[in-house]
DNA sequence: CGGTATCCACATGGATACTG
DNA sequence: CAGTATCCATGTGGATACCG
C-alpha cells in the first residue's frame, strides 16, 4: 500500500488530520464501541470480532493520537481501562453525522440505543448544517469564501474554487 | 487483509453502513475535491496526487454507491463529468464535522476555503449536537435511549449500554 | 487479562505503458 | 481525455501460539 503513515499531503485543511486518525476501518469501530460504553480489551474483541494484534495495534495508535486513554486499574494492575478523552469525545458529531447518513441510505433500519437530550429524553435533532443565528441551512443556502475575504489572512485548501457550483 | 468488501457485521447501525463507502481514504479526498468543485477525471489526477487506476477504480466505486454520478458531455462524449448525487451532497454535514474537528486538534490552522451562509456571507456555526428545539446540547446532556422506550420496537445495536458513560 | 510474535492472505496503492 | 493493463511494494487483517 501507498506510505500509509506519511501525512496525508495537504496542510492547510483539517480532514486529511481527521483522515490520518479515522482512515482505518477498525478505529472507527473501535471508537463506536467506545462511545457504547465498552472499557476493556476483551470487550472490544468480543463485541468487534478484530484480532488480538489489529486491537491492540489500533488502541495503541488511538492512545498515540490522544483520542484515548489507556489506565491500569489500582486494585488490579492487569486490568486496564480503555477510555475516551477529550478529543475523542470530540469526534461524536462526525460520528452520529456518519450514522445518520448511513441509516438514511442504508439499509433503512434506524439503529439502536438513540442519542437522547438527558432532559426531556426526546432524540437529538438531526446533525446538520446551521448558520450563527441557529437558522438550518440546506445546500443551497451554502457558497464558499475566501478566508481572507472575512478579514484573517490564510493560505489556500485547494486550488480556489469558491462556488459549491455543484448544485446548480 | 480481511474480507474487505464483505459487510461489516453489523445490520443494524447506519455507522458500518456509511464506512464500507467512506472508508477508504482517496474515496474521502475525492468527495473533498469534488466539493470543492472539481468534476474531472485529469483534475482529480492532479490536485489529489493519486495513481490513475486508484482514482479510476474510486471514481467507479463513489458512482456504483451512488455517491457520485458520471455523466459524458454533450458536446464531446470523451469528457466525462463527475458530479455528486443528492447522496452524495448529503455527506457534507458529516465531512464538514470531520473537518472541523481536524482543525480543532490539528496542525491548528483553520482551512480554505470557508462554507458560509450565502445571504449573510458570515461563516457557518460549528457542527454540533442540538435538541429538537434547537437547542445546541454538551456531551454531559445527552443519553442512549432504547428505541423501544421511544414507541417503536427495534432491534440491538451494539449490546445494551444505554449510557453514556464516557463521560463520569 | 492484555498483550507479543509469527505466519500468511489479499486489498490497497504507486508507477508506467498502452488504448479508443 | 479517460481510462486499462501490468507489475510490484507494503499495509491491513486473520489465525494462532505464546508470555508476564
Amino acid at each position: 500500500m501507498g506510505k500509509l503513515h506519511e501525512p496525508l499531503n495537504d496542510q492547510s485543511c483539517g480532514l486529511p488530520t481527521a483522515l490520518e486518525v479515522m482512515g482505518e476501518r477498525w478505529s472507527f469501530m473501535i471508537l463506536r464501541a467506545a462511545f457504547n460504553g465498552l472499557h476493556h480489551f476483551e470487550e472490544f474483541l468480543g463485541v468487534l470480532g478484530i484480532a488480538r494484534n489489529i486491537l491492540s495495534n489500533r488502541l495503541a495508535r488511538l492512545v498515540e493520537h490522544g483520542i484515548m486513554k489507556r489506565e491500569p486499574l489500582p486494585d488490579d494492575r492487569r486490568k486496564i481501562e480503555y477510555r475516551l478523552t477529550e478529543k475523542g469525545l470530540d469526534l461524536l458529531p462526525a460520528m452520529l453525522a456518519l450514522r445518520q447518513w448511513g441509516e438514511k441510505y442504508g439499509v433503512g433500519v434506524p439503529s439502536n440505543p438513540v442519542l437522547c437530550d438527558a432532559r426531556d429524553g426526546q432524540p437529538i435533532a438531526p446533525i446538520g448544517i446551521h448558520a450563527h443565528d441557529g437558522r438550518p441551512l440546506g445546500p443551497k443556502e451554502l457558497e464558499w469564501r475566501d478566508r481572507a475575504d472575512l478579514g484573517t489572512d490564510d493560505h489556500g485548501d485547494l486550488p480556489a474554487r469558491p462556488a459549491l457550483n455543484v448544485l446548480r
